[in-house]
DNA sequence: GTCTATAGATTGATAGAC
DNA sequence: GTCTATCAATCTATAGAC
């Protein structure tokens, strides 16, 4: 077997074991059972099991902060030119719709589930190693929405950015619920993908821009 | 030392260390040595380590859970009084207000790090056993809610609804943060609680009333 | 009810042959 | 790069003295 594909093995086999039972609910065996690998395997490819989720989380995050950072970068161009400050609406539609659409695709297995358990973690060395990868991408976005809502305070805005991040985050369980397996029933949305990008979108545009 | 003081320590070193680590990144040694008490006596007082994490759970949630159906009680009796049905901030209020004060009083530890995590989780016993001390509550939100907003198809309320409560989940997170340790900076707020509260309604009530 | 001691299974990581 | 074998540590749960 290639290395690469030894590795995207282990990599998928993390990926959706993570998301089932976490970090520290599963075990290395399980994962190289599953990608048909050796257990020595994870070790030699990646050093320890931190270094593995490291990787699991780094393979989704890296490519779809690149488009949200883009997508920010094209806002801010568009506004710029027409002589205005970027609307709410666009920013939150820059941050929002690649956010969705990745991670409803079905190669994204647990992606989703992993983030939302570790946007919810404070403490732990795996929240120190995202961290990085998620705080410049945040910093960008407030600096944006801070000049389109100047009417604002600055901690206003950032916890209702807050508020839309975690809006997002319900939204996506809600639709890959659906998607995947069993959920609490009132929790899991019959809405297609599309409907509910447009409720999300302006669900969290009415809350950022209220009063 | 008294039983009750006993399983009190016990439930309360529990709730510490799994709000910390999690479920599976916890050991029952860790949890008998910060109660002061011996490794056997969480299989004596409550049979296995899930059976605990049942009782910590149950512990915060049956008496919150109590005050949110009342709450929901009284809007709705007030509304039948008027003749009219309930307002959607009324009913937003009576879902959001005692959770969130609920939970950023101290000794709720770190419960709502808990709930924030099982929330997510769509699969595992645990959520199994949490899943009946939620549902009936959402249902009779969401009976409520339908009344209120007429114009909107149940799915569009329920989606509603699920990122009202992301919302809240992630103001709780901003709040607590403030109140305990190391977070990412940016997701941590500086304002006081009663200021958290009002913009959460706020922005849930925008959110769930809009178009 | 609380304790010590331990059974029995599983873990992450590594050493060394091929 | 992949394998087997194994180490040393850790885990949950229980048995039985007091």
């Amino acid at each position: 077997m290639a290395v690469e594909e030894t590795k995207a093995n282990i990599l998928d086999a993390a990926e959706s074991f993570f998301a089932e039972a976490g970090f520290h609910g599963t075990s290395l065996r399980q994962i190289t059972e599953r990608a048909g690998v050796n257990v020595a395997s994870v070790n030699y490819h990646f050093g320890s099991k931190e270094n593995l989720m490291d990787a699991v989380l780094r393979r989704r995050l890296e490519p779809l902060n690149a488009i949200r950072f883009a997508r920010l970068e094209a806002v801010k161009a568009e506004a710029a030119e027409a002589g205005e400050t970027p609307s709410v609406r666009a920013v939150m539609i820059a941050l929002i719709d690649p956010t969705l659409r990745a991670v409803v695709q079905p190669e994204f297995g647990g992606f989703s589930i992993i983030m939302g358990r570790i946007f919810t973690d404070h403490r732990g060395a795996i929240m120190e190693r995202v961290r990085p990868l998620i705080e410049p991408l945040l910093a960008c976005y407030l600096e944006v929405l801070y000049e389109a809502l100047p009417h604002l305070s600055r901690e206003e805005v950032a916890l209702r950015l807050r508020m839309s991040l975690g809006a997002l985050q319900h939204a996506i369980h809600a639709v890959r619920g659906h998607l995947t397996d069993s959920c609490p029933r009132e929790l899991v949305t019959a809405l297609p993908e599309e409907a509910v990008v447009d409720s999300l979108i302006d669900f969290v545009t009415r809350g950022m821009e209220g009063s």
